[in-house]
RNA sequence: UCCUCAGUAGCUCAGUUGGUUAGAGCGGCGGACUGUUAAUCCGUAGGUCGUAGGUUCGACCCCUACCUGGGGAGCCA
């Protein structure tokens, strides 16, 4: 007989059918004469009921049958006598394949802690809330690449070592083969990386954009999805020392079509979880966060709002509220800025565009004002920034005079510079971070638990 | 990195102005129960009180440093 996934058997059940499956125990409870088995397989967030009558089967058998334990299961698909389930199996045999000992097995029946989770994080995803989050995080990942797929985008991978540093966006991780205990001199006393893996610095990238920029202007609309690194020692909900980003770099998009396509983009991503995550998100806002759905639906049913930072600054200051840091033209938005702006003044998420130059990138287009660059952040309720992005300069000179004003190391950035010079051509691009969508999407929290295996100060374990 | 709160049983927590033998619920284990739903009922084992110093006749409790975690901030996605 061929296994049944429990996702598929629940979908489509044949009442009277021989059915073999196979999971974890999740819970078993019953008396002496019979057994009632949950057994969850992960393609679901529902169980499964075996039902044992004690009789049929070794005492020891059943006695191993424990929280955690793996089984197969075969036997009749039959409808439930009791409340709580339509249906379920009534066990014909059961092949223990691993034991899990109760006593020192971590999960238990009742609910566990986020961070009493996070320290068993090889066995997190065997509980409903990870289960439920991995698949979303999955179902997410698999829409991304749908979404720009049926666009015409092209997936583009950039390199995760790199050897140059010019987006200068946080602290690197450097990648070396050298002998730590041992690290070569030149006479000056820097590091001599002639003898190095790559015959110079490298470190892991923190962001594919430069790259990604190098195929718009080939084969016009591509993405970038893949794991950016950050060493940055930042201790908050919010950040990952690796986390995975999704840059699309689209040639002849201007900020508004780049501004259209990141709103249409972060919609779909949300109304496919609904359509396609639904026993999961439903889970998630009875458990986690009762406001979920309703917060997903709202930014579905409402157009971001769309204004300038100029504009903006204007309204924090109309407010008259106190902000412990000073707003003014030309300063940074703080977490209590863009807070007040989303949560409280529109109460929806917010385009800000148009950013004084000396606060924002080298490489975004520079406004006739001299002042301002046409970049677009998305800000979100609850997460602060959740896309970067700009029209890129294409200017040549412009983008030059820029790199020698911020004192960047112009001959890394030849090849860059390059695609200016040939055939140059208007275009934008964005940063999602993938892990806070996540957050937004699953009412979870904390960072931490929206990636199967965090990474950050301190913790590199698993 | 800064501010702040916390660390006591496998988990979640209580622990009086510093005073004999550190408690509960859940989980585990043993038992009872003819269909359970985080089952229920009875019984039972389980502790280097985050680590290292210090104060004191005496420290889970007070002091110092460090480690780990939560919340907030900065850096950012």
């Amino acid at each position: 007989m061929k296994r049944i996934k429990i996702k598929e058997l629940l979908a489509s059940p044949e009442i009277e059918s021989d059915v073999l499956v196979k999971g974890w125990v999740r819970t078993k409870r019953g008396n002496k004469n019979i057994a009632f088995i949950a057994l969850n397989d992960g393609s679901t967030i529902n169980n499964i009921q075996v039902v044992a009558d004690t009789a049929k089967f070794d005492e020891n058998l059943l006695k191993d049958i424990t929280t955690g334990s793996c089984l197969s299961v075969s036997g009749k698909l039959i409808e439930s006598q009791g409340q709580g389930q339509n249906i379920e199996i009534h066990a014909e045999s059961i092949e223990l394949y691993g034991k899990s000992d109760a006593e020192t097995y971590p999960l238990q029946k009742k609910g566990h802690s986020m961070e009493f989770l996070r320290e068993i994080a090889h066995l997190r995803p065997r509980t409903n809330t990870f289960g439920a989050v991995f698949r979303i995080r999955h179902a997410i990942a698999f829409a991304i690449h749908k979404y720009f797929n049926d666009k015409g985008f092209f997936y583009l991978h950039t390199p995760i070592i790199t050897g140059s540093n010019a987006e200068g966006a946080g602290e690197l991780f450097h990648v070396t083969t050298m002998d730590l205990a041992n690290i070569p001199h030149n006479k000056d006393g820097s590091v001599d990386f002639n003898n190095d893996f790559f015959g110079k610095p490298a470190n892991l990238t923190v962001s594919g954009q430069l790259e990604g920029e190098l195929g718009a202007l080939a084969l016009s609309d591509i993405y970038t999805f893949g794991p950016t690194f950050r060493a940055e020692n930042s201790n908050t909900p919010r950040h990952l020392a690796e986390f995975w980003m999704v840059e699309p770099e689209m040639a002849f998009y201007d900020n508004n079509d780049n501004m259209d396509l990141a709103e249409d983009f972060v919609k779909y991503l949300i109304r496919y979880a609904l359509e396609n995550c639904k026993d999961d998100l439903d889970f998630l806002n009875s458990i986690i966060d009762k406001g979920l759905l309703e917060r997903l639906n709202f930014v579905l049913g409402n157009e971001f709002i769309r204004m300038t930072y100029t504009d903006a600054i204007k309204i924090l200051i109309d407010s008259g509220k106190k902000w412990e840091y000073p707003i003014s033209w030309g300063k940074d938005l703080q977490a209590e800025h863009e807070r007040y702006l989303v949560e409280e003044h529109f109460k929806k998420p917010v385009i800000l565009t148009d950013y004084p130059k000396d606060i924002k990138a080298f490489y975004m287009k520079q406004n006739d004002d001299g002042k301002t660059v046409r970049a677009m952040d998305v800000l979100f309720p609850g997460i602060g920034e959740i896309i970067g992005g700009s029209q890129r300069e294409e200017n040549y000179d412009a983008l030059l005079s820029r790199i020698k004003e911020l004192n960047l190391p112009e001959k890394d950035l030849w090849w860059y510079l390059e695609t200016r010079k040939f055939g140059t051509a208007p275009h934008s691009g964005f940063g999602l971070g993938f892990e806070r969508m996540i957050i937004f999407i699953t009412g979870i929290p904390n960072i931490r638990d929206v990636i199967p295996f965090p990474r950050t100060p301190k913790n590199a374990e698993f």
